[in-house]
RNA sequence: GCCGAUGUGGCUCAACUGGUAGAGCAGCUGAUUUGUAAUCAGCAGGUUAGGGGUUCGAGUCCCCUCGUCGGCUCCA
């Protein structure tokens, strides 16, 4: 007897056990086409595997992450199929479900070339319609070792060697392929439809350096073609957004080949930068932040007492000067800490907020630039807040506050880590367990959602990371939020407590927007280059019809540049459509058209960016409403 | 840094298997005085990223350097 209850609580029974998709048919022939993965007692199965005699039963289609995440990987395991047909003598990695798609990681001596995919992915396609069932079966742990042995499959073998003794070995056949596997997988390759492989790029085994590099072929896949389709066109969208070709195209910044990672501001630039900064110096101003400003280059033996020669010297510039050795700053707290040994400090001072537009330099690796996302000269909002240690959790919460208020004015979503002790740190193993759990605490007692990110964090101290996504969903660490014993202890740093004695204080260090470069890179993309009013290097564009109406034209953009809006006549010898034209492409989120009749009706003719031409306003009213949208920093 | 790809005027691209660099846009000049996403004409602009090599001849082939792009975290 087998007995299998559906997720409506329904109750079937059997004379012997079942699979999902035997079940599946029975319910609906829809169902059981669109079933990817079972869900048997709260864990995914393979629909072709028989259940147990007691099982509560839950069919996943691709709409289901889990699902998803199932059918790239059993397309996956469909391409490895193919490249160990297609390569004999290649050895196979993982090959596991990505965000949006897959990949397998294979040795191979060849190289794989853009023709290679082609090849692979027509067998593929050969392979799907042949529709092999996909079969589990479960190994004794040396009669795995022993095929994949005789395979020469290397990478399988310390796969499985690296799993714990207890751990139940499975494998999935499909043809002459087997492969290593947890599972599960769709039932047969008939079910993989539309798949598509995108590109090919190396990868360490392992995520290792020191491992050999291995080729990793990326690719999606989908049930039906057009979902495959849309998905890609969906690629393209997101590459116009791009902060990269948007900050050509706006003219905002350019990266030049004599400095790799060292962004030059344009005019249009500068402007939405100093308006991140106005926004920022309102905000730390209600928080009460102090700002200071220290020193680009700085003698060695501070960054030997900061810990940085030791612990960062492989990313510092040097230079020399009167035969004394500096470094460029790469990060701005030891420069804070000379601002605080300038005065005594008492415990009625704490929290002592310092804050710093700092620009730092740090040499990342050259694979590793990416536009604005990834520089090498980049300006912190760095703040170091100097308090008691009763006092953490508070100014921790304090930060986070500030750091949502920041970003909800932007509209952006972002998602918090929790990097905990790297392998080179500084400090004793107790100081770092009650720094990270000091960090837990204020996230659990606000009931913020996190991820923990073990060994990522500084080595100095854990810390809370807030990632945003660019507009190919990659993710990047804009504000972080970081606890540290350590400088304090270097620079012998102290206070006065209430007992009259010296203290120890502990100290904060934590950046907002991250990097303006970044935070910069990030929001062109969010917005798609369309920034809001208040963010517009120029917000209202002046497009007279003729030349007879530049005099006009000219009061009217006086008048609204002396009320502090940025402006620009576009006084050029061109055809109206010609002009309107060029303000839509360089998003400019407000035209005024001036003709005869609106400098008869003393009036101008407005066009906005999302609306197009709304006819004839009075420039009184106009320009109070632009007024008040840059004042209250208005999204779209 | 590593793997792979790539690098032609400010931008986007062209130049058959090696045969002395072309176009559009942008720029400049002139004409046109224009009503909601490109008016017409002319002019100017590149030692093809840099260096070396092969060749009668290199943007095209080879080597080195530099830059750029994708990836190198998501653990069968």
């Amino acid at each position: 007897m087998a007995a299998v209850i559906l997720k409506d609580g329904s109750r079937r029974e059997y004379p012997q056990p079942v699979t999902p998709l035997a079940v599946a048919r029975e319910l609906s022939q829809r169902l059981a086409a669109e079933a990817v993965v079972a869900k048997v007692n709260g864990v995914l199965w393979d629909l072709n595997r028989e259940m147990p005699a007691e099982a509560e039963l839950e069919l996943l289609d691709f709409e289901n992450p889990e699902a998803r995440n199932v059918y790239r990987h059993s397309t996956a395991h469909l391409m490895a199929q193919a490249v160990r047909q297609l390569y004999p003598g290649v050895r196979l990695a993982i090959g596991p479900a990505i965000e949006d798609g897959f990949y397998y990681d294979f040795d191979l001596d060849k190289t794989f070339t853009p023709e290679d995919l082609v090849k692979i992915q027509a067998r593929m396609a050969e392979l799907a319609r042949a529709n092999q069932q996909i079969e589990r079966r479960v190994l004794s742990r040396d009669k795995a070792l022993a095929l994949f042995r005789e395979q020469g499959e290397d990478y399988k073998v310390e796969l499985i060697e690296a799993l714990p003794e207890d751990a139940e070995i499975s494998l999935y056949q499909q043809g002459d392929f087997v492969d290593l596997c947890a599972g599960p997988h769709v039932g047969s390759t008939g079910r993989l439809k539309a798949f598509k492989l995108t590109s090919v790029a190396g990868a360490y085994w392992r995520g290792d350096e020191h491992q050999p590099m291995l080729q990793r072929i990326y690719g999606t896949s989908f049930p039906k073609a057009s979902q495959l389709e849309e998905h890609l066109a969906l690629l393209e969208e997101a590459k116009k957004r791009d902060h990269r070709k948007l900050g050509r195209e706006l003219d905002l910044f350019s990266l030049s080949e004599e400095g790799p990672g060292m962004p030059i501001y344009h005019p249009n630039g500068v402007v939405i930068w100093n308006e991140l900064l106005k926004l920022w110096r309102e905000e730390h101003g209600k928080d009460g932040y102090l700002e200071i400003r220290t020193p680009q280059i700085l003698n060695k033996r501070l960054w030997e007492r900061s810990g940085h020669w030791d612990n960062y010297a492989d990313k510092m510039y040097f230079t020399e000067v009167d035969e004394t050795p500096f470094a460029l700053k790469p990060m701005n707290c030891p420069g804070a800490m000379l601002w605080y040994l300038t005065s005594h400090h008492s415990y009625r001072d704490f929290p002592l907020r310092s804050a710093e537009l700092g620009l730092v330099h740090r040499h990342e690796l050259s694979g590793a630039l990416h536009g604005l996302m990834r520089v090498r000269a980049f300006t912190q909002d760095d703040a170091h807040i100097f308090m008691l240690p009763s006092q953490i959790e508070e100014e921790v919460g304090g930060v986070i506050e500030l750091v949502d208020r920041l970003y909800k004015v932007f509209g952006l979503e972002y998602k918090l880590e929790l990097s905990t002790k790297p392998e080179k740190f500084m400090g004793t193993e107790e100081q770092w367990e009650a720094a990270t759990s000091a960090l837990m605490r204020v996230l659990e007692k606000r009931g913020i959602d996190y991820k923990i990110n073990p060994g990522d964090g500084a080595f100095y101290g854990p810390k809370i990371d807030f990632h945003i996504l660019d507009s190919l969903k990659r993710g990047w660490q804009c504000a972080t939020i970081q606890l540290d014993f350590q400088m304090p202890e270097r620079f012998d740093l102290t206070y006065t407590g209430e007992d009259g004695q010296e203290h120890r204080p502990v100290i904060v260090h934590r950046v907002a927007y991250g990097a303006i470069d970044r935070f910069l890179g990030i929001l062109i993309e969010h917005f798609a280059g369309a920034f809001p009013v208040w963010l517009a290097p120029v917000q209202v564009k002046i497009l007279p019809i003729a030349d007879r109406h530049h005099e006009y034209c000219r009061k009217l953009a006086a008048k609204l540049q002396k009320a502090g809006i940025r402006v620009q006549a576009d006084l050029r010898n061109e055809k109206i459509g010609f002009k309107i034209r060029q303000a839509e492409t360089e998003k400019v989120p407000y035209m005024l058209v001036v003709g005869d009749k609106e400098v008869e009706a003393g009036k101008a003719a407005l066009r906005t960016r999302v609306e197009g031409d709304v006819g004839q306003v009075d420039v009184k009213e106009f320009q109070e409403r632009v007024l008040a949208e840059i004042k209250t920093r208005k999204l779209g």
